[in-house]
DNA sequence: AGGCAGGTTCTTA
DNA sequence: TAAGAACCTGCC
């Protein structure tokens, strides 16, 4: 079905963003999409205009609001004042078009906690891996090979230590073995969580083993679409340190700071720091 | 071949 | 309580 998008929208930029290991591109202009047990392709149209693979009713029940497309992110570009703060404005004009996903909390905690001292190839093959393993077949027909769902808790927690180092996560496996574990028998209700406050939900997430402020901060912002989170990897902190040294303004861009910081890590990631 | 990559834990003072 | 070292693995 044809969709079109006139809000910022730029899906290589999704897909090259870091917020997401299972968004990719399968050739010029085609883009797939996995998220809980259901695959999308969206095909680039031009001039805003787009091919889903889904049907009207799975776009509205699902990928709009997976896409987070009720949110307008001009208007939160819009907060940035050109001469107020001209390299954030830079970043957030390299970056237009970049949208913070409605992932699911349990998929992003996994994917944070492997994803510490990796770069990003090697995030996507390690969680591949794993759906591969542990995971459900839910496409068979794509040309671009078959498409595995992300394993469930339980699934997750039944994989030996074996299993789990097949899986490339190197001394990460007992974190990611623990969180499963803690999820599945109901220790941990990450679903539960949402009701809690921004500092209290930091507080739980830090009580999980391998889980640090970094980690915990990229699951509040892409688990829990908490969007003031404000994740500090090497990338923010080089930039911070370098462009900000009087400080970033934090209380100019809230709510909105972990969109900021997606621009400010994308803007020096492509080099221009 | 040695260092480093989207950090966290463990150990030491 | 706060630095410093250790940690898997893959890729320059």
């Amino acid at each position: 079905m044809k969709i079109t998008i006139q809000d910022d929208f730029d899906l290589q930029k999704i897909a090259d963003s870091g917020q997401c290991f299972r968004f990719n591109v399968c050739k010029e202009g085609l883009f797939r999409a996995v998220a809980k047990d259901k695959c999308l392709y969206i095909k680039e149209l031009g001039r805003g205009e787009y091919d889903f693979s889904c049907s009207q009713k799975e776009y509205e029940d699902f990928w709009k609001n997976y896409l987070d497309l009720d949110i307008c992110y001009r208007d939160i570009r819009g907060r940035i004042d050109k001469d107020a703060d001209p390299y954030l404005y830079a970043a957030s004009e390299y970056g237009k078009g970049i949208r913070i996903l409605r992932q699911d909390p349990w998929e992003m905690l996994i994917s944070f906690i492997i994803s510490q001292r990796k770069n990003i190839p090697a995030i996507k093959a390690s969680i591949e891996k794993l759906c591969i393993l542990a995971g459900d077949v839910i496409d068979k027909s794509g040309e671009f090979g078959d498409v595995y769902s992300f394993p469930t808790p339980e699934r997750l927690a039944a994989l030996s230590m074996e299993e789990l180092s097949g899986c490339s996560l190197g001394y990460r496996d007992k974190y990611v073995h623990q969180a499963a574990m803690d999820v599945w028998s109901g220790a941990v209700d990450l679903g539960s969580w949402k009701n809690l406050s921004d500092s209290e939900l930091m507080e739980k997430l830090l009580t999980l083993y391998g889980v640090g402020v970094k980690v915990a901060n990229c699951e509040i912002l892409f688990g829990y679409h908490r969007l003031d989170a404000f994740p500090r990897d090497v990338w923010i902190n080089r930039v911070l340190d370098t462009r900000y040294p009087e400080g970033f303004m934090f209380e100019r861009y809230a709510p909105y700071n972990g969109v900021m910081q997606q621009y400010l890590f994308f803007y020096s990631r492509a080099g221009e720091l």
